[in-house]
DNA sequence: CTAGAAAGTCAACGACTGTTGACATATGGA
DNA sequence: TCCATATGTCAACAGTCGTTGACTTTCTAG
């Protein structure tokens, strides 16, 4: 008999899964628009009428192939000047790393001509981005300081995957986790050195 | 007697630009997919009929919406520890200052699903930013450096004007322009300081 | 074995898109 | 005035899209 508690894994599971796996493939490659409904079908080879079947509509199917989690390294235990490198270290993980299948690279496809990705890259720069660093640098600098990392780390991400630049392509990835870490660095913790005037 | 040498403003090119510079503005705020020629057609109070006769295809018009010159301030002739904050200043007066219609927050807006906008965006940079950078660096280092900057240029100009991530979008413009200009003046020309190993 | 649910297939609808061609009107030189 | 050309209007085509409903096949509980 087959029982009801330990879900065991349906045939249904494993074409659920190959739907979503296909869209988060064609989502991140091409984009919402470019990205059709028959397209996800033919990857996952079923019909296209079970893509809305399994997930209700194309915009559901988005919904959910979005989200994920950044998984932010707990910087109060990492040595304080090495907090900017960490952070653009586990940032290209995400992106260069073995799983790089995930929701980053497809918001970040979509978010420039879909609302809904723009406001889910909001919401998740503000769950899990801001808190992190605002916890170490103090709350009255920390949502200028937080934009600041954002916008170097996100630009890169853009330059170099997104609209593939060649200098940013062609740049070592430690050499620009070296210089965007410094960046990052700066922008979080600046030493008394202070960039201009002595 | 209507001469032919000094090209009078016939009317036809009063709608040719009408119907550019609806395309131009519908472009920038929804990207080229989500723009439709008749959508551009009712912003000019034309017939969508002569969108397509004034500029062949609709691929013809984004081309054409999509060329401009950066206009570069000439940098051999800004002080030296002043350059990082000129360019941050001279980039965000393209996006926040008086004409805004042109072709660079429309090329950002449509650059992540739009293989062309992609293209045009490289060939911008290849033309005019880098060599722009490549006379103050020295060849060894000047892509490297180019890329850099053009990544937190792009990735504030993203965050604040794309996606309106809100930290990015309440900076007051002088802080802005102060913090990118140092880390752009660091990336061109840093200091002896020598940042990690002499 | 058998009835019924689950899973999958197929063809089509209605809406929207870029584009076209046939037609109407206006303009300006002869 | 008249005609050629420039300019503008209108309806429709052909294609693609998300989505739906009717149908068939496969699987499994009783």
């Amino acid at each position: 008999m087959t029982q009801k508690k330990p879900v065991k894994s349906k045939k249904s599971d494993l074409t659920r899964a190959a739907i979503l796996a296909a869209a988060r493939e064609l989502f991140t490659s091409q984009g919402f628009d470019h990205t059709t409904v028959r397209d996800v079908a033919a990857k996952a080879k079923i019909d296209p009428a079970m893509v809305i079947r399994y997930f209700g509509s194309k915009d559901e199917l988005f919904a959910l192939a979005v989200e994920f989690d950044l998984r932010l390294p707990d910087l109060s235990k990492v040595p304080r000047d090495a907090v900017g490198a960490t952070l653009a270290a586990h940032y290209f993980g995400l992106w260069e790393g073995e799983n790089r299948n995930h929701g980053l690279p497809l918001l970040m496809r979509s978010a420039a001509s879909n609302e809904f990705a723009a406001a889910k890259m909001r919401e998740m720069f503000g769950k899990q981005v801001a808190p992190a660093i605002a916890a170490l640098v103090g709350p009255a600098q920390a949502a200028a300081c937080a934009g600041l990392v954002a916008s170097q780390l996100l630009g890169m991400a853009f330059c170099r995957h997104i609209i593939k630049l060649p200098p940013a392509v062609a740049m070592p990835r430690d050499a620009m986790i070296k210089a965007l870490g410094q960046t990052i660095q700066n922008y979080m913790l600046p030493r008394g050195i202070k960039p201009s005037e002595p």
